[in-house]
DNA sequence: CTTTTTGCAAAGTTTTTGCACTATA
DNA sequence: TATAGTGCAAAAACTTTGCAAAAAG
């Protein structure tokens, strides 16, 4: 289905009896120029709105993303502690899922048709309609693991790989 | 490695610095004797030991499931809404995954060794060890989707699936 | 007896809600 | 113009933290 144009969101919008507002289609404009692999917490959201000069509300945020959620548009993952982030929903053929580091939170994505397939099979073994599928992968680096991880770690160690992949590099997402 | 006996969890906690005390003994006991397919929110734990005449203060249970967690004894599932569930963490013929109704939240188990093969697989391409995975399939119920979901769906409706699944049946957990 | 762990209460995060106002269909 | 959506501020839900007392090794 995506990517969605202003008129598709509307229809698809209108269809379930939702309006579109320039709140939710500036939203949906985020998230589909966001750059492969990134994804959003509704606060990182927020902020990357105001510091662009059109703030949205942090309440209509979480209103938001949690409807497009329901609606199939966006896709919610729960990979780091804390806070959930979102993502556009993919259709199969770019469905992916996450090798975390649970250090240092640091994400890589792949691909997996047998994932999809087994989700498929067991959703449909339950007569269940599938949604999506997530496929969280939880792993540690062996450095962290030679520093000691997981009793005796220096509290501002971080993997060699853990780059300066906290932040998603804010410059010039549309 | 599990079933943890007194001795090898005091073991096992020595040999990292850390110490066995009763409230982690009876957290590690109370998962050991629940119910296959069950796990427990740090709130639902609280209340059953505290049911039970044991109880424990609410921060030392966050802190000892986290700490479990991390050891590799207890596995941290983010399957419902809003808080994570615990389990106890099974070695690898035993590791299960999850289907999850959205609509009611009820979960229903899986094994699957082609979603270990590949997460293994995965991990490995990035050069990190692997420490659990985890595939949450989304689904939603037929009846659900013809019942207007998810726009309109009357706020008290549930799924005829949706048993008493809810409050894990707290009957005598060890 | 040194160091970790606990329980408590207070504070921190993240997310939700009520309500008057505004905008969409 | 009826109904859905927004923004705000207040509340709720969940989790963490500081500290003095207690317990483990």
């Amino acid at each position: 289905m995506p990517p969605y144009t202003t008129t598709s969101l509307k229809a698809e919008l209108n269809s379930r009896g939702w309006r579109l507002t320039p709140q939710r289609e500036k939203i949906l404009h985020v998230f589909q120029n966001l750059p492969r692999g990134n994804h959003l917490s509704a606060e990182e959201l927020f902020h990357l709105l105001e510091q662009r000069g059109e703030p949205i509300s942090l309440s209509t945020i979480y209103r938001s993303v949690k409807l497009m959620t329901r609606m199939g548009i966006l896709r919610e993952l729960e990979l780091a502690e804390g806070h959930k982030h979102y993502e556009l929903h993919q259709p199969h053929p770019h469905h992916h899922h996450h090798v975390v580091c649970i250090q240092c939170n640091r994400t890589i994505e792949f691909n997996s048709d047998s994932v999809l397939k087994q989700s498929l099979r067991q959703a449909e073994r339950e007569g269940l309609q599938l949604i999506d599928c997530q496929l969280n992968v939880m792993t540690i680096c062996p450095e962290a693991l030679r520093m000691g991880w997981p009793s005796s770690l220096p509290s501002d160690w971080a993997c060699s790989r853990a780059i300066s992949e906290e932040e998603p590099s804010n410059s010039q997402l549309s």
